[in-house]
DNA sequence: ACAAAAGTGTTAATCGTACACCCATGC
DNA sequence: GCATGGGTGTACGATTAACACTTTTGT
């Protein structure tokens, strides 16, 4: 409470709210986990996912504590961030009753290079036991991708901004663990308008050059269609 | 925390939180909202969600948090509720700094009737202005509802346990508003499994009887399937 | 010239919609 | 017997998956 305190809010004890971020990149074809290793207490030493107390005196809403807590603990801005879900109860966090809002993070792998942070990436299907509800929050935020995943562009922003269809297609294979046609997933990416040409710049690789496509206007940055992509 | 604060947690002013219930019901064809009048101050004497503190001396979790709610405040119970998502920052309550968690129910018409408290129904779009962010609340709430139904079970639950095929087509219709094939509605439903039939039951009222259904086992409330039924 | 990935085209099966039709009951 | 909602069947068009084929580059 800013200033006048009402009789309601003094009377119960408040619950202590965090922020905690499942960030997931595509490390050659598998996808990986942040869980950088603990430095206070509880559970220090320990690896964990990234999180961090909303600072009311600082963050003006819970998007931007978790702006916040990518930027000071994994040394990142501007990524994809969306709401997961929120867990609360008296036994998740041994200092007592807390609520903590979990937020899923898509970041190429490049850009997790560039930071200086040692994020400690791990493979999300080799993740050791993890501290609180941890390990609950992991697996909705996998159930998350893997389900919404075929459904919209959620999977693009494991990818850098400008990519080839061919590197579209592998990134939703590795998503979905699924084999997918490639002609059906070109025309269906392509007559949906969910992508869009960049110029007619082409992939300095090994073999024949691809075009350069980008997401859709659709700045919303979600997007979800009706048909399937697998 | 319980016993031993740490320096981290004292160092910070905790937001406040509340769990805020989006209460769906259908009243003849149209969906309606409970808004019962607020009592106590802020917005003393204005209709909005059906809402509280956690009480983190009595709730074990936020979804005891949220049954306690509906129980002390709407004077029901054992109805369907999932968790829609968080809204946190330091202006949707005058009070300060709070968060937010808001939840979706639905239940039978029938089920409020039962119930002694006023609960201040009103069709979902003739909602005058809400209190704090509630009307991004219930916005977010109907959004679910329109974008999950076509693909769950979610529709049902605003009828009571027991039902026929003639009113779940008719549910589904209200809630997409659209008109549905009831031809192709009635097959999808029935070779996707989601239902079972119930003895042989009939209705009796004033035409031709119909059999009685209820959802199939999957007790995990939940239930989503890959094809539309509208 | 060959490998490898980009990109195009065609076909057969599947799915969904629309519509026509029959059934059982109350009045 | 007729109006009304319950319940079944079918046919046509749209969508998809599967697969064959062509193109463009680096080596």
């Amino acid at each position: 409470m800013t200033s006048a305190p009402t009789a309601a809010q003094q009377e119960f004890e408040r619950p202590f709210t965090t922020v905690d971020i499942v960030l997931l990149t595509l490390v050659d074809g598998e996808l990986h986990v942040a869980l950088p290793v603990r430095d206070k207490e509880p559970f220090s030493g320990r690896p964990a996912l990234v999180g961090g107390f909303v600072h009311a005196e600082e963050d003006r809403d819970l998007e931007d504590a978790a702006a916040r807590i990518l930027r000071q603990k994994a040394g990142i801005r501007d990524i994809y961030v969306e709401q997961l879900a929120t867990f609360g109860s008296v036994n998740r966090d041994p200092r007592g009753w807390s609520v903590g809002v979990a937020y899923l993070a898509l970041v190429p792998h490049a850009v997790l290079e560039a930071s200086r942070v040692d994020l400690n990436l791990i493979p999300v299907d080799k993740v050791p036991p993890l501290p609180f509800d941890h390990d609950r929050i992991l697996a909705t935020a996998v159930y998350r991708l893997r389900g919404k995943g075929a459904y919209s562009t959620l999977p693009v922003h494991l990818l850098s901004k400008v990519f080839t269809l061919g590197e579209m297609h592998s990134v939703y294979e590795q998503v979905m663990g699924t084999e997918i046609d490639q002609s059906s997933f070109r025309r269906k990416v392509l007559d949906l308008g969910i992508v869009e040409e960049i110029g007619e710049m082409k992939t300095a690789a090994s073999k024949r050059p691809a075009k350069q496509f980008r997401l859709k206007g659709t700045r919303p940055e979600d997007s979800t269609f009706d048909r399937s992509l697998v």
